[in-house]
DNA sequence: TTCATTGCAAAGCGTTTGCAGTCAC
DNA sequence: GTGACTGCAAACGCTTTGCAATGAA
């Protein structure tokens, strides 16, 4: 059940981007279609070399570069969102996809101890960022398209 | 008395970073001293280029790696903060004097047309994201100790 | 004197680019 | 057939690291 949910959603964004490279007369490369099939299969967040090193390990055969242009065009067409985790440590770019879930917002949770390593990270969404966003919007006389909220913390020792 | 208040704020800093030395056995390097003086003399964000060049111009000779470890130590000492702006294209870090100022967000407004170029960065702050805060506290048993919301949007066209 | 810190240059690392070959159209 | 796309390797740009020289304690 949760497996044909997926099957079926992978369908639809296929169909999605079908349209959208049309729309701006992309081609159809079979590449593309790959990378956002195994995208919409991982539930977690990925950065390129996950997902480059997945995809050599199975069947396909991509260059990095070829997953840099690729992503590029997702998050374009709206099928992915980008993240750069990590506000004390340098990390790469993170990704996920985003067509069928609403936004949402991170709690980034470190381990303790001053190692800056990232123990978890926790989505949620809070409804008030939507008052503050609007507020935004009026004072300064924007359209905003977006916003990112991250949390950085820990656990709270008892 | 602007200039007079610049003044006062910057050797309270330094009092404060000489304290913060002091208290890890750190030693009192000149270059230090130097660098978080250009630091609170300046009004704006800065990325590490910006600051090594003008420490350049100026009396000072300082390496990229000096500055590079150095700020590592004022982060550390709550003497700047950290932010990553730009999500569309890659940018360097940026930095900012915090000591005197509160926590505050950002509004970064694009240029127009897809060329995705920064035209403005706004602060902001809004007391309901610490109910956000509280929430997610206590929802996740966490302690947060930081958090960063970027909002990303461009001008209204009328 | 000792060893943290500096400056320089080299190395790292994620990302981008140039280009010859390929393949969607 | 044409030119957008791919894969590869090289280039890039920011940041980190290694190391000999320096200088704070």
């Amino acid at each position: 059940m949760d497996r044909n949910n997926k099957e079926k959603n992978i369908a639809i964004v296929k169909e999605v981007l079908k349209q959208y490279l049309q729309d701006r007369g992309l081609r159809n490369t079979p590449e593309r279609y790959a990378i956002i099939e195994e995208i919409y299969n991982l539930d977690h967040h990925f950065n390129v070399d996950d997902l480059y090193l997945l995809m050599i390990h199975k069947k396909y055969q991509v260059s990095k570069a070829t997953i840099y242009n690729t992503i590029e065009i997702f998050l374009d067409a709206g099928l992915i969102r980008k993240h750069q985790f990590g506000e004390k440590t340098l990390t790469s770019s993170s990704y996920e996809k985003s067509y069928f879930d609403k936004q949402h917002d991170h709690l980034v949770i470190y381990k303790d101890g001053g190692d800056k390593e990232i123990e978890e990270i926790i989505e949620f969404c809070d409804p008030r960022i939507q008052g503050i966003k609007e507020a935004i919007e009026d004072a300064f006389g924007v359209e905003i398209d977006n916003h990112s909220l991250y949390f950085y913390g820990h656990k709270k020792s008892k």
